[in-house]
DNA sequence: TTAATGAGGTCAAAGGTCGT
DNA sequence: CACGACCTTTGACCTCATTA
């Protein structure tokens, strides 16, 4: 009897009783018996490297109610009930993909997000327009391809009211300073979604085109970004303060870009709260200069295909994407 | 029917309204829809043992604008809503274990710090030992002062060990892929406390020097940018895993700019995180792209200045700044 | 084949932080 | 010192692959 009371009350509490705090037990976790919380707090602990320290002389209790009290105790208990740092493996995937938020809250995103799917209509209206026939990819193509898509730029500027409200130079400096961009982050983040290249191809602009794959689409597709994120990364682009040309109007863009700065900012934060994916705000940011490197690029590119007479660059790319300079002589200039 | 009716339209203000103020509700607390004011308010209450008396007539209005007015009306307003004192527990650990540092604790921004500070004094060096004599200063001078600044730069890249790890290739990729970026990141900080411009007065560098003031150590001096914070955006820069040649390396350079970041946000939000500079940290993070504008334009004068014979470029340089195809027939390579 | 086990992840509601 | 906007941690409750 006695003995039986006794091995019982040994049985019960180290089965259902978890081995640093006493709390319930959930099973053996990384090498103890432990209860959810413990289990958490292990994983993490490990997960984020964490270097905890005891404020008191290292001999806290832990209990339930006072597990929270001291971590370096509460961890230093775990070891010393049997957990195995080496027990807790690498971040897999997530499960759910945040199912929630499909909805953006803030107006300005939302007012990039509508001008956004404006311009994916009309660029079907665009683009059959233009290139009707089924032809095979020449450098034609990709230079009306191009000429399409300053077309759609500049209309999306145009419906933007923050870029409306600016004085004509300045929206011609902003629309000079961003048309290779423009090319380029299209290009980049339309393809995130495909499995090949992003162009036809034409020997021509295929250095340009692997570029874009490798150091744009890729990180893009590695971050996860969608498309709240492609049209504030793109303003945030657009609106250059240091814009050439563009100088006194230099405050007004600034406003702007940090205005869709902050509303990015706070929707990062949002759909990626957690510590989960730190960084990755910044790292949205860092796609800026590869992006700004590649339009340059391409800029070169076509001026030399312009000056070997490779490509039919027409008034719009000219005005746009060629420095000022280098304008032939114009009768209509 | 009718009463979901009501139901709902009671649910709906009250899932985003707090139940003892009316101010906006950040969820459930302790038992009721409440907002961080309320939520805070009674926690404080309930572990500091407060026992507030009504200097009125227990008959306080709390609403958002007079809720500080009288404690007592809103603690008993929190009971009577649902909030329940068994829900606060006790305190916790603390999370930030460093309360206030000037210094920095951060050993990977220490380790960049440190080498910075080696390069300062290393360059007093090279400097007396190369321009010894004061000349005027002409455009064999800025070419010199470049060629000094590219000497430092391999100095400051062997001193990481991060850069130490890496293979040969790597090592040159980088290295070539950052000198202008070099260049043009030091000469913009160098200026901050400065007051005239950045470079003798040569008109060929000149575009380069105003545009490094203009775009770059005005942003800085605007954003109060300190030094950790410049070395660790020379570092992010640095170490660029889309660097041409460095392929093979990317994944190792990728993990050291990501450590780099991590700490680098860390750093700005221990030094400014308050909701009076916010955006200051991506704001840092967009100095890159026009930094990398400039560095290209620098590369282009640099090339000019070579074709037309007038500068003069030295090994290195050349090694580092123009393209590999461009190397003129030399002897030793 | 199914139930149990122990990895993983999720997210509401606890916690704490720190400029005002 | 209190307030409250903003950020981190906790743990009850899930999914999933492997195993008995």
């Amino acid at each position: 009897m006695s003995q039986d009371a006794i091995n019982n009350g040994n049985e019960s509490t180290s089965e259902a009783t978890c081995a640093i705090c006493g709390d319930k037990s959930t099973g053996k976790h990384y090498g103890a018996i432990s209860c959810d919380g413990c289990k958490g707090f292990f994983r993490r602990t490990v997960r984020k490297k964490h270097n905890y320290m005891c404020r008191f002389g290292h001999g806290c209790t832990v209990d339930k109610a006072q597990r929270n009290t001291c971590r370096k105790c509460r961890y230093d208990l775990c070891l010393r009930k049997g957990m195995r740092r080496e027990a807790v493996q690498m971040e897999r995937d997530r499960i759910r993909i945040h199912p929630v938020c499909t909805v953006v809250n803030d107006p300005l995103l939302d007012q990039l997000l509508n001008v956004e799917a404006t311009m994916r209509q009309l660029r079907c209206t665009v683009i059959t327009k233009t290139s009707d026939a089924r032809r095979q990819a020449t450098t034609c193509d990709v230079t009306d391809s191009m000429n399409q898509q300053l077309i759609l730029m500049v209309e999306w500027a145009k419906s933007l009211e923050q870029f409306q409200k600016l004085s004509m130079n300045a929206q011609i400096a902003l629309l000079r300073h961003f048309s290779a961009q423009h090319l380029v982050m299209c290009a980049a983040f339309r393809s995130i979604h495909l499995n090949d290249a992003v162009c036809p191809k034409v020997p021509d602009v295929n250095r340009v085109a692997a570029r874009i794959v490798d150091h744009l689409t890729t990180p893009m597709r590695r971050l996860h970004m969608n498309e709240i994120e492609y049209v504030a990364l793109k303003a945030i682009a657009f609106f250059d303060p240091l814009a050439k040309g563009a100088d006194e109007s230099a405050d007004q863009i600034e406003e702007t870009r940090q205005k869709v700065l902050d509303s990015f900012e706070k929707h990062v934060r949002t759909v990626s709260p957690l510590r989960e994916m730190p960084r990755r705000f910044p790292n949205l940011l860092l796609l800026l200069p590869p992006m700004l490197a590649i339009a340059r690029d391409l800029i070169e590119d076509v001026q030399l295909a312009k000056l070997f007479g490779l490509a039919s660059i027409d008034r719009l790319m000219q005005e746009l994407m060629l420095p000022p300079d280098s304008t032939t002589m114009d009768k209509n200039s």
